[in-house]
DNA sequence: TTGTACGCGTTATCAT
DNA sequence: ATGATAACGCGTACAA
């Protein structure tokens, strides 16, 4: 309805409905609501109208009564990025079902802004959060904050260990491990390890998969192979160029975000070696084109999808079940798959 | 708070600011909205308080008094894609500065989909509305209703014309004649039209740049030529395989969409072709790492952010604005860059 | 089976 | 400068 121009919420509402039917707002709120105590001929009367009109519940009067909004947030720490996409998908297929609406953020990788973003979720404008944490956190207060505020949160891939939750993540220290035995067996003697940084709870276990392996073999190990990576593409390409360049070159890169591979594949143009010959990579990463890169990516691929749909479907249990206990203080591990390819030698 | 173990909002809400201080509602509400009514030691009292305490205004109250919600609607045909994911990232940018939050759908390019998106969309739930419509999307009504609602709604991309509102794309006719002239000058004399649905606008926009360029030269062309290609991508691949094994194979593809070049990567591998000897290729698209294909991928790269950042500019300018008129029935266009690579020949 | 009254938390209007 | 009251739209305890 227009006044002057302007959009005015004077929609159909219960009480609206109430006078065009003859009965009291609180009988049709019954009705819609398909309470026992109506009856039936007045239910169908009142839900006709109701269908009829197109009315629509107004969300906050609801929310505002029923204290919970029916909202999830999900906190990434960046947008452009298959992995997060996939698994946002997979929390949309769940929660959608349900009825729920997302409330989609990106930090950005920065800490900062994911406080500023908590910070506007614990006036009770979601039930819940869904969220990876981004790469510089490492002070934990605001997680904290959520916590003890009683609202649940989820984490999953970039887990926080501290707070007593439910985790979701993938067998990262196996697939560490894994991926550096895989470059040992190619017969790689010199093995970097790519880290985004050693705050985040992926990079941790990847990592302790890559000493693990590199300490089972007989090769030697210097502390400076594990290479700690920054934000900028630029930057990166920079760095690894660097010690491409060098006569001591790695023969075997584990690049333990996908990023980190793009950017080594942007060095080895620079530095115009060649995988697998110069050196060989494997890379932990969600791209579904890994398969058409010059020459194409070795993978260690997360199960995004699945990792979403689980997260969801817990959350939606607990949130729509009456009494469900907090969640559990526990780590669900769903396995990875590793996809080879050329750039470790076939 | 909690309450045998359920958390409930008992929060710090004005009530309890004032009763804590020994003022009336109304006045705390005043203060903390810096009323000039109010004596500034009042201000300063409450102000402390609120922060002590770590007041947050109730979002559910606040909408349903206001009738706003602060929110915004993106609705987009699929989350893993950068386009997408980069034209969000540039909403959130600027929306975000405002205070404004953002609720993400994805539609899986399916309109049944799409239209029940939209109908939990008309009780409020948000103030406007931004959106790329789905390439099955024929049947506007759903649409239509948002703009009888008077939700303010702005297309971007895939746009709907028939929709009074301000739409924002790219030059997609000029990129069309123009990505097809580049296969002419590259010697290629059979060029086919890669199209995912004649029923979106893009579609239409690119196809009719590449039909211009074909009338214009003096090559033969043949409708059979434009190819309406399917939503599955294994579909895609052996539709393309199919007429790339004929004698009677392109020697020029223009991919309208990304999907589609990748889909035709694949195929090239299936029927053992190369590119740019056996055929070309040129194909619209924002990924990334179009230049580490094999081979690399000849683009046109839409300004994907910069469209995100002008579509929330101008909503947050209505939105935020008193008395704003209605958003302009107009098209903006912003040009988008062609970037030469192997797969068209060096 | 239906109606009346109230409160969720906020802000605006009207009083004082 | 501050307080009392009403209203946004909904759902429910209590009354009839």
């Amino acid at each position: 309805m227009f006044i002057n121009g302007k959009f005015t919420m004077s929609e159909v509402n219960i009480k609206y409905l109430a006078e065009k039917l003859g009965l009291s707002p609180s009988t049709v709120s019954r009705a819609l609501n398909d309470s026992y105590e109506i009856s039936q001929p007045t239910k169908d009367r009142v839900n006709q109208l109701a269908k009829a009109l197109n009315y629509q519940p107004n969300p906050f009067a609801r929310s505002l009564r029923e204290q919970k909004s029916k909202t999830i947030a999900v906190i990434i720490p960046e947008r452009i990025n298959n992995f997060f996409s996939q698994v946002i998908d997979g929390i949309e297929e769940i929660t959608q079902q349900y009825g729920y609406h997302l409330l989609v953020y990106s930090t950005h990788e920065n800490v900062e802004t994911e406080k500023r973003i908590i910070s506007y979720l614990l006036n009770g404008r979601v039930d819940a959060i869904v969220m990876s944490v981004s790469s510089q956190t490492k002070y934990i207060d605001h997680l904290q904050t959520v916590f003890n505020k009683g609202v649940p949160i989820i984490f999953f891939d970039r887990i926080c260990q501290e707070i007593p939750t439910t985790k979701f993540i993938t067998n990262d220290y196996e697939n560490g491990y894994k991926a550096t035995f895989h470059l040992i067996e190619k017969g790689c003697k010199k093995i970097y390890f790519l880290l985004l940084s050693k705050e985040i709870s992926i990079g941790r276990e990847r990592l302790r998969g890559y000493l693990d392996a590199m300490k089972a073999s007989s090769l030697s190990f210097d502390e400076s192979w594990v290479i700690q990576c920054a934000q900028k593409e630029e930057e990166n390409i920079r760095l690894i160029s660097g010690f491409l360049y060098g006569m001591d070159r790695p023969d075997g890169i584990v690049a333990s975000v996908e990023k980190l591979a793009i950017a080594t594949y942007y060095a080895a143009r620079e530095t115009k070696l060649q995988m697998p010959k110069d050196f060989r990579m494997i890379s932990f990463s969600n791209m579904r084109i890994a398969g058409l890169l010059q020459p194409s990516l070795t993978t260690i691929s997360q199960p995004a999808l699945k990792i979403g749909m689980e997260c969801a479907e817990l959350l939606m249990k607990k949130l729509t079940k009456p009494n469900q206990p907090a969640l559990e203080d526990r780590i669900i591990v769903l396995p990875s798959q590793i996809i080879l390819r050329e750039s470790t030698g076939k």
